[in-house]
DNA sequence: TCCATTTGTCTATTTAACTAGACAAGTTCG
DNA sequence: CGAACTTGTCTAGTTAAATAGACAAATGGA
């Protein structure tokens, strides 16, 4: 839909080498299901990007080193996967059950825990006093494997002191709340940006450089609309569409 | 918050030349408050990020050329704007209501005029069958001369074919609606991804190569759930935040 | 005024990215 | 088989990016 072919548009002396353009632009075509199965001959696609045929041999072996290609000599390079993972967001949003349906497995990993005091904008969203201590959890989501976000977690530590230890055990945020006898909870607001992936998210994303990821800076509350979490999410942009369904 | 002190990660051999991670680290850094009214010195950015001078100057010229900053010969490098608009998406999202008390001013802009066939997803989502006629409109949003979004609007060719007059002469969607004898509309649903800007996008909303955008993708309705419009609009990651306010 | 600090400019060298062309080596299909 | 395609590999040359060092020019404060 609203075609614009991603027609050749490689600019030069960008600070972007053309091999990475061509690249993120094959990649997105992909996501965008502009391909199916099959590329193009290396030799096509040079034409169409108008650059030389080893440029585009590189722009691939990335992309096989990606894992998202995969080329046979005298056959020609297969696509490997494509799929996207449309995440809803809503009042209650959880990620399980957000990807039901889609992937076979879905993983929540605890990657580092950690006590803080509370900055003044965390504890403004958590309504306690700047300077509380909290608790801070670094998580890691997987669909059929492949990371879709990480997400670092602010709750009261006074309040959900066993948390780490619940989602270690679970595998959930859901389920860990429910050990801690939060057996509901909706989402108040959601503040989402994006921008390219720094170091620390290339890393747990398992991302090259120059992906983009999307931010959301969320605050879940009991249904009573006690704040009880702040969190920020970041998700790997080409492997997830977020889903915002407006209730009527 | 979630202090990550863009801890001189830059990445050699990646595609992506090292005075634009730099140029692109040090945007974000002032998108997120880091710096105040002026940049440390080149040799200090340098250190930091573990390269030559030269090649942080020529970052710092990149964002000289953007008019984020400013180099003043025995003084230093000062910094000229940054606040980034904080964007509503709600059930009653509204261009210029959603910027009003950020900006001075608000504008939106036709910048191209079609009619087309409409495709099977843009169909579906219209409730229209595949091949009606549409009226597809491409505007600019721009925020105290800031362009903020661009977006590519389908609609109903037969019931809004004044749609273009309207918008050319009101500047604004929901006035031309209104025209049009829409009073009221609201948003079913909204379908956001991110990812780099393409050539046409960085024409509209001038923007640099390797620039993000935020991709949403919507369906406008009558109060009574009949959609009438379909819309893609791209924002430009660095200048917007997307809020969304969970409604009850 | 003098000094320390800042950005601006220059030359030289090295390394990565890109282009060009030729040919080998596999696959497919008539 | 053999012709027509594909990807794989090699050499060679050009252009852009990054490093290194030295010094000029402007600023601000002691």
């Amino acid at each position: 839909m609203s075609e614009e072919k991603s027609s050749g548009a490689v600019e030069r002396r960008s600070g972007v080498a053309l091999w990475r353009q061509i690249a993120d632009a094959i990649r997105q075509a992909i996501a965008d299901g502009e391909y199916e199965g099959m590329m193009p001959g290396e030799i096509a696609l040079a034409a169409r990007f108008g650059v030389n045929r080893h440029t585009v041999r590189a722009a691939i072996a990335a992309l096989v080193e990606e894992g998202l290609l995969e080329s046979v000599q005298g056959r020609g390079t297969l696509i490997r996967r494509q799929t996207r993972f449309t995440f809803p967001i809503t009042r209650r949003t959880r990620f399980s059950e957000g990807l039901a349906g889609q992937s076979r497995d879905r993983d929540i990993r605890l990657v580092a825990e950690e006590r803080i005091k509370a900055d003044p904008v965390i504890a403004a969203a958590l309504t306690l006093e700047p300077g509380a201590e909290l608790l801070k959890l670094t998580l890691v989501s997987r669909a059929d494997g492949v990371p879709v976000s990480t997400s670092i977690n602010y709750f009261n530590a006074a309040r959900f002191s066993g948390m780490a230890a619940a989602v270690r055990e679970t595998g959930s945020i859901t389920r860990a709340y429910a050990m801690l006898g939060v057996t509901d909870y909706i989402r108040l607001t959601t503040d989402l940006t994006a921008r390219l992936a720094d170091e620390r998210e290339r890393l747990l994303l398992e991302l090259k450089p120059g992906a983009v990821v999307m931010e959301a800076r969320a605050v879940n509350a009991l249904p009573d609309g006690a704040p009880i979490q702040y969190a920020v999410t970041c998700f790997a942009a080409d492997r997830v569409t977020l889903k915002l369904d407006m209730p009527v």
